[in-house]
DNA sequence: GGCACCCTGTTACAATTCGTTACCAAATAG
DNA sequence: CTATTTGGTAACGAATTGTAACAGGGTGCC
């Protein structure tokens, strides 16, 4: 198989992380591109045929927010299906979530592990044949068992059908689907998905768990997905997928 | 009663160093093991539950590098995603980037300060690996006898079916299935499942044996899986196999 | 504004789990 | 054989989690 490997394009204004992951993504079988902004990251894409994109969010003149918000509307062109991972500060759930809402396939937030990025890459990139269909957007999702998670359109729909969550809801589900296998506390789930820092006795947590689990659990007495993790915090044990469908 | 906190692993020839790192982050409420090499590092890694582990690159004998890519090539073993933080000589950006590709999760030139290196720490266990696959990837199990374990997904399930276990049973069932033919102390077992060290009259692993023994052994009295090793502690006697099967 | 409705955090109490203690039996030492 | 040590386990109490009920705050509608 001689196939061309993949062309990766690095957006970030910091030279440092642009060297370490271009270097680190050669090493790895990928070509790659760097571009410091947004005039010359479209002089590349014009240049070249890139395949996947990787884009900070914060970078000086136009965010990679803009950015990826005016690829994705030049519709009937081809950069506007280009895969792209965005990379997000630290903590910012909210890029998260208007970075998916503009259209990225998947993001990785700061600090992260090169070897993060290049699963993140292979899994986009492995994925990237199928949505050639037609006329549906491609949007991402988390899907367990039966379940599909819309993360750019918050919604939520298992065997039964399209289940209702609440804001809150939704949040924690997320914060656990996006981390299988791992237990998180209280503290890290009220960090993910309130910001917060718990209070004395605080069971807000415990509360929400218990709703999520009358909503997406068979049996909410005997939990499948949400496992309690007694002096730990709750761990997701479902295997889950980052996807790309149509909604 | 000891609080739970992570367990690092400090791998460097130098004993200085290792004893530096050792008091310093013990101060800031990490527990702290050391190896000198590579031998030292597996057995180690084999008794205690180490959370993350400090690797200088520069080792006589088996390279930091080299110990890095063994752990990781160590498919459905849990070694293989132990997080990973490199020490390297200074400016020897090639160590960067080999150590990354090596799998590490991140990495310091020397000189650093332990501030540094403890920041580092914080960001990786706080990060903790996310990479999500297919759906249909393999689960990890234990297997043994007419029984499996399903580590992601914390369950277990005898002849008669599944098994409920607490979530400290299912923890010491794992720490005993995963090392077989040992005999593991009490020490080591109240390590392995609760992160913490034995008060003087601590029994509480003992009871713990005999909750578990009540749920899987067929006659709790002639215990077939875990035996008692006089003086010892205990051991699982039961040929284990690490299997990967579907859900 | 007033009202209805929903979401969310707090509180209280029930259920579960876990560690300690105590006592007994078994193993070992002397 | 007796004394001592070690492990098994019942029972109790403390800690942790599940959950129902309630209240405050927000939103949208009239």
């Amino acid at each position: 198989m001689t196939e061309k490997s993949p062309h990766i394009l690095i957006v970030d204004d910091d030279r440092e992380i642009r060297d370490l992951l271009s270097r680190f993504l050669e090493k790895h079988g990928f070509r790659c591109s760097q571009a410091a902004e947004g005039r010359e990251m479209r002089r590349q894409l014009a240049d070249a045929k890139i395949d996947l994109m990787v884009l900070d969010v914060m970078m000086p003149g136009e965010t990679g927010l803009q950015l990826c918000a005016q690829l994705r509307a030049e519709k009937n062109s081809q950069v506007a299906r280009l895969p792209i991972i965005m990379l997000t500060a630290a903590g910012e759930e909210t890029d998260r979530i208007v970075g998916l809402e503009m259209g990225a396939d998947d993001y990785l937030p700061k600090p992260f592990s090169p070897r993060e990025l290049l699963a993140r890459i292979r899994a986009v990139l492995r994925r990237g044949g199928q949505d050639l269909g037609p006329v549906g957007e491609p949007v991402p999702l988390l899907v367990f068992e039966d379940w599909r998670i819309d993360l750019s359109g918050r919604r939520v729909s298992g065997p039964e059908g399209e289940v209702e969550l609440s804001t809150g809801e939704f949040d924690l589900l997320v914060a656990l689907a996006e981390r299988p296998q791992r237990v998180l506390s209280r503290d890290q789930l009220l960090d993910l998905t309130k910001g917060r820092t718990a209070q004395p006795f605080d069971r807000s947590i415990d509360v929400q768990i218990g709703r999520l689990r009358r909503k997406i659990e068979r049996d909410p007495a005997q939990p499948k997905f949400i496992t309690t993790v007694r002096g730990g915090g709750y761990m997701f044990t479902a295997k889950v997928a980052r996807e790309t469908g149509t909604a």
